[in-house]
DNA sequence: CGTGTAAGGAATTCTGACACG
DNA sequence: CGTGTAAGGAATTCTGACACG
């Protein structure tokens, strides 16, 4: 079970392919995990990397204010969900 | 079927993260696709995205020459698996 | 509030080549 | 044959700040 998700939510995934593959920019991928709605891990001299889950994430939220729902309220409704730890945990 | 695999396949991760992972040098894994036993994806301007898949065969790759076994011959073994041709084309 | 941008610096990656053997 | 390395350049990413509103 926990294996089929290894992929998923490992955090390999470097700034630029997630602006990418999210069509978001930069900035506000940042200001995300400001907000403490995404986080990634760091490499060691302190690059982003973000998970396939992230990139799930960060179009789910992106979605969710251009519907004008407020980040505040969006982490409300994250911290609620099942795989929500397990995404803030994961290597 | 296919769905399960897309994260698997799918070439999103750089080649610093890729050194990172594997332990092998960035010579090693650029040398490796040199003579085609990998197939990153490149980026707009250039640079190299891998697969999970990627990663798992560069290790089994490095193993192999450790082992004593050439190149030419590695990628003969290769060449004869099912999930060959699904890995140097899937995005 | 959420995002754009210019700024300066640091880390990453690229290619082609020389080296060893 | 398989890998290390120095070289120079180009692309990426980082942070903190100003701007709009």
């Amino acid at each position: 079970m926990i294996n089929n998700y290894s992929y998923l939510y490992k955090k390999v995934i470097t700034i630029g392919i997630v602006t990418e593959m999210t069509g978001l920019s930069a900035r506000q991928v940042r200001y995300y995990e400001e907000k403490n709605l995404v986080f990634p891990k760091r490499t060691e001299s302190g690059r982003r990397k973000y998970s396939f889950f992230d990139i799930k994430l960060l179009m789910d939220i992106a979605e969710k204010i251009k519907r004008g729902i407020q980040i505040d309220d969006i982490r409300m409704k994250l911290m609620n969900r099942e795989n929500w730890e397990e995404n803030m945990n994961v290597l």
